[in-house]
DNA sequence: TCCTAAGTAATAATGATTACTATTTAAATT
DNA sequence: AATTTAAATAGTAATCATTATTACTTAGGA
């Protein structure tokens, strides 16, 4: 697809996610995002707030964090890895996913039933040499959605 | 399996490593591999520094940072989340799998075939409710492979 | 055009992680 | 068993990513 056409698409449709949210469009939320969408290279906070700063001078790194919560959470973007606020260990390597909260941050184990594994993509061996994977499934948890539902 | 074999055999597969790899055995890499394999809780690096200070009680933080990370380089354990040193973000929402490279932190996007997808496992559901799946590769790219080959 | 809560800039603070240096120790060698 | 030595550690300082604070600005509805 036309890449400029695409962009286009994808602003309108942050705006629209900020209306039905309550949320402002603002130039730094549009300007934030666009940098985000129209790269391929998972771009970090860093990266993008050089780029940002470029046409918007006073733009601060406070602004590009929060930014990047609000379209997180608008889901218009994600991170590729960093959910968590910090880093947590595993020892158990039998084949396994994660259930990831959102919300309280809490990891639950997968354990796939004996006739399952995990199915690697084909092109998966395209990139290099593959030592193992690591599958996140995000969501609410049971208990956050509990909380959730009495308040 | 019994809890008290499987870690004293894990323990024996960490000596292993080391030997194999010429690291040393110290009691320090012994108490930290062990408070990660016994907990079902993917600790992070302050609960595993205050549960082996209980009984090592001058372990220093930078000895858990720099332990945990040559458990991670004996494939002893690994981390759930945190493989990048900081957040990086995306913004294509079509179905896709990433490569990291755990040499040069390089981010590759895997896309599937038209006919592939995601396959979630069977007990997803049982702890939440979904908001999405993030499969990420782990290994060593092409680059870096052929740079490790140069030298 | 005015009003107001949401959003922002500038800066300070926090919290996680890494680096430095003197000291200790695992384990190979004698 | 004693000696040797490079690897690992403790203690501390420094760095880096991220979050909080506060006063100011602005989007967007009335």
């Amino acid at each position: 697809m036309n890449k400029e056409l695409y962009l286009k698409e994808r602003i309108e449709e942050l705006k629209e996610a900020c209306h039905i949210k309550g949320m402002r469009v603002t130039p730094q939320r549009i300007a934030i995002f666009n940098e985000v969408a129209k790269s391929c290279q998972h771009p970090d906070v860093e990266t993008i707030y050089e780029a940002v700063k470029d046409k918007m001078p006073n733009v601060s790194m406070d602004t590009v964090y929060r930014t990047l919560a609000s379209l997180e959470e608008l889901d218009m973007i994600f991170r590729v890895d960093n959910q968590l606020p910090k880093a947590r260990f595993d020892a158990d390597k039998t084949p396994h996913h994660h259930f990831i909260c959102t919300q309280c941050n809490e990891v639950y184990d997968i354990f796939l039933e004996p006739d399952e594994e995990i199915i690697l993509p084909k092109n998966a061996n395209k990139y290099g040499k593959i030592k193992d994977i690591n599958v996140q499934i995000r969501g609410i948890c049971n208990k956050c959605l509990e909380k959730n539902r009495k308040q």
